[in-house]
DNA sequence: TGATGGTTGTGAAACCTTTCACAACTGATT
DNA sequence: AATCAGTTGTGAAAGGTTTCACAACCATCA
């Protein structure tokens, strides 16, 4: 149980992010190297930061050339486990999810939608892109064992925590949430939740804080 | 120019808008007063947070009672400016422009999606929840001295700068961005960006970097 | 009126993240 | 072979955020 490596911290993933986006980019852009700082101006880092993130995970970079594109591309995308695919369900069939379904972000970057699930009777047996949906109520039988390590919850708030429940009791360790509301899950589930509201939010709040800005 | 007062963080904003979610439910339990330590657990922060994160706005609460519900909820709708409605235009009503479209909870704080855009000729001139879709080549000329003062860019990568480009022309100040490229815009313009894969990537990196969870 | 249990508001401490600054190294040029 | 311009990797410093801990205060009750 020995925790002595230093834990990586949440802000340098979600750059790790940004950087592989980059990178995609930049591949075909056809560049062949790239600097801490051009790569820090593409995402609006700093190079300093740029280096001191990818610096955490080894040594990528070659001193006055900067990082291979390609390589560090596949580095990264190891590193944040997108080097290979993922299956994931989806659960609740209506505005946001259904566009889900369609994103064609999730499926280049290797997250498959495998199964889609719903409670609403006219939306069971329907087809969406090629994946018929089943009934909510055969969620854990469906999901345990089955290949499916990512579910994504697109329900309304009233019903996403009895959704996550099920979800946790099929076995599945990652959740990613669409419900305005905190889920309560095991420790040793995954959960991250995505809140488009609080963006419109700080909007707003900049809007009305700071008008001018600077 | 006198740049004392300390800025408040982006996280502290962030929680402001999970603090209001729950105080809607506490709300409709019939909570009178809250307490920062319920408050915390259910948005899963530390009561100390809670309470340094309201102090910095003002002095809301009673020692020894706690925060009333119902006041410190419109004290924040005030601190982020959400005691109000907002007139928002929607530029590319495909995939999740339309579900952003009918999406209740932007509705619920009083974003309202007044116009929508797209290039695309078989779209320009259909109705989408009472909205008739124009021509993004209009958009400067309609935005501008219009009541919109929120743009959601929600259009491919290769097409999001030249709209932003069009959006900031027409005099808006605040942009929220679906497409997953880093837009450039002018200090005075306030962006936010919401991107879908992150925390599906963030999942994926939890899960093979740390299988069991602590 | 005084004592009690509960809870805020807040300086100070602890912790975490970012930025700085420079030695170490690379490839190119003379 | 020596010099140079460029860029990484990284300790140390600076800056920022969270947590601690407690005085101050409130409502209640004896």
């Amino acid at each position: 149980m020995a925790k002595k490596e230093k834990k990586t911290s949440e802000s340098t993933i979600h750059r790790l992010s940004l950087y592989y986006r980059a990178l995609n980019q930049l591949e075909k852009e056809n560049y062949e190297t790239i600097s801490s700082e051009e790569l820090a101006k593409r995402e609006k880092l700093t190079p300093a930061q740029v280096r001191k993130d990818l610096s955490f995970f080894g040594s990528f970079g070659t001193r006055g050339l900067g990082y291979p594109v390609g390589d560090l591309r596949n580095k990264i995308a190891e590193i944040l486990g997108i080097n290979r695919s993922w299956d994931v369900a989806l659960v609740g069939v209506g505005n946001i999810g259904s566009s889900l379904v369609s994103y064609k972000e999730f499926q280049k970057q290797g997250f498959k939608i495998k199964k889609l699930f719903d409670n609403d009777q006219r939306k069971i047996g329907s087809n969406h892109k090629g994946i018929v949906v089943s009934d909510i109520r055969d969620l854990v039988k469906e999901l345990s064992n089955s290949t499916i390590e990512i579910v994504i919850i697109a329900v309304p708030a009233a019903m996403a925590q009895s959704v996550a429940d099920d979800v946790v009791k099929a076995g599945i360790k990652a959740i990613l949430n669409f419900a305005p509301i905190n889920l309560k899950v095991p420790d040793d589930v995954h959960l991250r939740s995505e809140n488009m509201s609080m963006e419109l939010e700080f909007l707003s709040f900049s809007l009305s804080n700071n008008p001018t800005k600077s």
